[in-house]
RNA sequence: GCGGUUGUAGCUCAGUUGGUUAGAGUGCCGGCCUGUCACGCCGGAGGUCGCGGGUUCGAGCCCCGUCAACCGCGCCA
């Protein structure tokens, strides 16, 4: 027989009666009669209840294994009487009467229980990741990770793409987000860098004439993390392909991730249309772009009803150049509890506040105050239909702008008689962050989002530039190597109004892809570089590679990258990141489990040629 | 760098207006138990209430500072 076992836990069922077996795995639950003593044997695939009592040569031994112990048994299949057939396990019809035991490694107390459904500090759960992983449901992550990122090769594959590696040590780029250094031992003072994305080497790739690339990138970026965001590494279905328009892109990547969350989706329904909305009418819908389009609230602009009205807060405003009123419609929403809430949350978001109108039944307060009448006597006269009820407005800015605006707002929003708006003011870069942020909120606070489905836009048109509002300086919005729409011709125009032909997928509120057609033409890109304040002398410097080999017959080309941690995170109806990965950092970008960073040795130290500067 | 939340037994948590010896569940240790599958019953050990300072006759609780974890902002070509 086989040293460790003849069988998975999962395998034995009644044709094995009578057999006898071996198996290995963890001890997952001990329950102790005293004379007879149940354990149920846990490994990868699967549980089988394994017993033992007096009659068994191991007896006492058994009677000392833990939770967590990882053994070895040897013993008879039996059937169950049928009164005794656990439905819940696939074994369950069966057990095996342990006649001899081996302990492969004993386990100390645990810091955290396998067995279970309780729930553990982060800290905790990272640095015993170990025990964290027995867990079924992180197996099961785990596992679900593995099956996409296998759908997606073959996905691809069968597109005709093929998967080629690229370097993992490779030169510091100085555009976006902060390196990882790389000391150099060979040449003392100089460091490599950790690529945040293979961008130059597939834009190289399509000018070797490799026509169709993807890889299963990992991807190194030093920036700060958030729930959706791995601080060191992560992975990206990173593809490029030549002679390309933007649409082929969309036409090439939607049915390779539509089929992985048909696929990996759990029967959850998934768009098969996918609108493409331009970045400036994403902000100004869903202030932001990656709209959760779940999510039915889309604002408005409503300055006109607010401009000159009685309202001098946003009448004042909206004199202001650049200024305007948008409204977020929020159908239910009609109720000054709620209402006020969400001004509070518009407050702690940094905002003076969020002012609001909402729709009701006609009071017998307002009546009578209408009137100039008893309250008594308005309910009475509303009841008998002597005053006609109806709807009215309520809300201070309703007051303030009176019954024709109002009436023109609720109209516009196109909202009724229990629903509300919130209103925001300004310039739109001040509160678009945050009224795409109430907008979330009030989604989910009316139940407003289909929490069932896979909703999918593409965000298109990102600008190429951008001003910095302090130094008045341009610079790049997004990534400088995006071919702008229109060309050179375009570059000579007004930069700020130049769009590219770059695009971000947007799912459920997250950025699930981002792509570009890329300038392969050297002159724009020397144009885009200049008009962001950098020299040829200084692309050639940072970009030389690229921009030389540009010289040489670069092919029209784009692409993208799809994020794996995150289309992972979402098909596991998870809301961090680190539930998807197998080992990772903490939020201070610490492995708890490995220990890492740590100091180096001071002889590491010498090699490389670094002396570190105390932190005091 | 900034803001919010949290920090009490190995683990998950409760702890009232500041008032006697800080509790529960689970795990651990011991005892009983031959059909459990979240087994049950009895007993026991286990605490720097994150840390430091302050107010008070008295602090787990109030104040100040600090550390850590998480969430968010800035940041993220």
């Amino acid at each position: 027989m086989h040293a460790f076992r003849s069988h998975t836990c999962a395998e034995l069922n009644k044709s094995n009666v009578g057999d006898t077996v071996r198996l290995s795995g963890w001890v997952h639950r001990v329950r102790d009669h005293g004379g007879i003593l149940f354990i149920d044997l846990r490994d990868h695939y699967g549980m089988t209840q394994v017993l033992c009592d007096p009659d068994s040569p191991v007896f006492a031994e058994m009677e000392k294994v833990r939770s967590e112990w990882c053994i070895r048994i040897d013993g008879n299949v039996k059937a169950r009487d049928e009164d005794l057939v656990n439905s819940k396990i696939p074994t369950g019809e069966v057990e095996v009467f342990v006649r001899d035991l081996e302990v492969l490694g004993a386990a100390d107390e645990l810091p955290l229980m396998v067995f279970g459904d309780q729930e553990y500090p982060e800290e905790t759960r990272l640095k015993y990741r170990f025990l964290d992983l027995r867990r079924e449901v992180m197996q099961g992550n785990m596992k679900l990770r593995s099956d996409v990122v296998m759908s997606m090769r073959k996905r691809m594959w069968d597109l005709d793409f093929r998967e080629y590696q690229t370097p993992i040590i490779t030169a510091s780029s100085p555009e976006g987000a902060r390196d990882f250094l790389v000391p150099s031992r060979l040449h003392p003072g100089k460091f490599y860098a950790l690529p945040q994305a293979p961008q130059q080497f597939k834009q190289l790739m399509m000018v070797a004439g490799f026509d169709k690339y993807f890889q299963i990138a990992p991807c190194f970026r030093d920036e700060d993390p958030r729930a959706d965001r791995s601080p060191t590494d992560f992975y990206q279905l990173d593809l490029e392909m030549s002679f390309v328009t933007q649409q082929d892109v969309f036409d090439t990547i939607q049915p390779v991730l539509q089929g992985v969350f048909e696929e990996f989706g759990g029967g959850r329904k998934v768009d098969t249309n996918w609108a493409q909305i331009s970045y400036a009418d994403s902000a100004k819908w869903y202030g932001t772009d990656k709209p959760d389009l779940r999510n039915p609230i889309k604002m408005q602009v409503v300055s006109e009803h607010f401009a000159g009205s009685g309202f001098a807060i946003f009448a004042k405003l909206l004199e202001q150049e650049g200024t305007e009123v948008r409204a977020i419609p929020a159908p239910t929403g009609g109720g000054r509890k709620f209402c006020d809430r969400m001004n509070k949350f518009a407050q702690e978001q940094g905002l003076p506040g969020m002012g609001y109108i909402f729709w009701r039944d006609k009071t017998a307060d307002s009546v009578a105050q209408e009137l100039g009448i008893k309250v008594k006597e308005a309910q009475a006269m509303l009841k008998s239909g002597e005053v006609e009820g109806g709807m009215e407005a309520a809300g201070p800015l309703a007051k303030n702008i009176g019954p024709e605006r109002t009436e023109a707002i609720r109209q516009q929003l196109g909202l009724g008689v229990g629903d509300a708006a919130f209103f925001l003011g300004g310039k739109p870069k001040a509160f678009e962050g945050v009224a795409g942020r109430a907008r979330d909120v009030i989604g989910k606070e009316l139940k407003l989002i289909d929490e069932d489905r896979f909703a999918f836009a593409w965000i298109v048109d990102f600008p190429i530039f951008e001003m910095d509002d302090e130094t008045g300086k341009l610079d790049f919005d997004h990534n400088p190597f995006s071919m702008p729409q229109g060309g050179m011709e375009a570059l000579n125009g007004d930069p700020l109004a130049v769009r590219g032909w770059q695009y971000d997928l947007a799912c459920n509120g997250y950025e699930l892809v981002s792509g570009a057609i890329r300038n392969h033409q050297p002159e724009i890109m020397f144009k885009a570089f200049e008009l962001a304040g950098y020299g040829e002398d200084e692309v050639r410097k940072r970009f030389g590679g690229m921009v030389n080999a540009f010289k040489y017959g670069a092919p029209p080309h784009g692409g993208c990258a799809a994020g794996v941690d995150r289309i992972v995170m979402l098909l596991a109806d998870q809301q961090n990141l680190r539930e998807v990965v197998m080992f990772p950092m903490s939020q201070r970008a610490e492995d708890l489990m490995m220990n890492a960073p740590s100091d180096p040795m001071s002889d590491q130290l010498m090699e490389l040629g670094l002396r570190v500067i105390p932190q005091d």
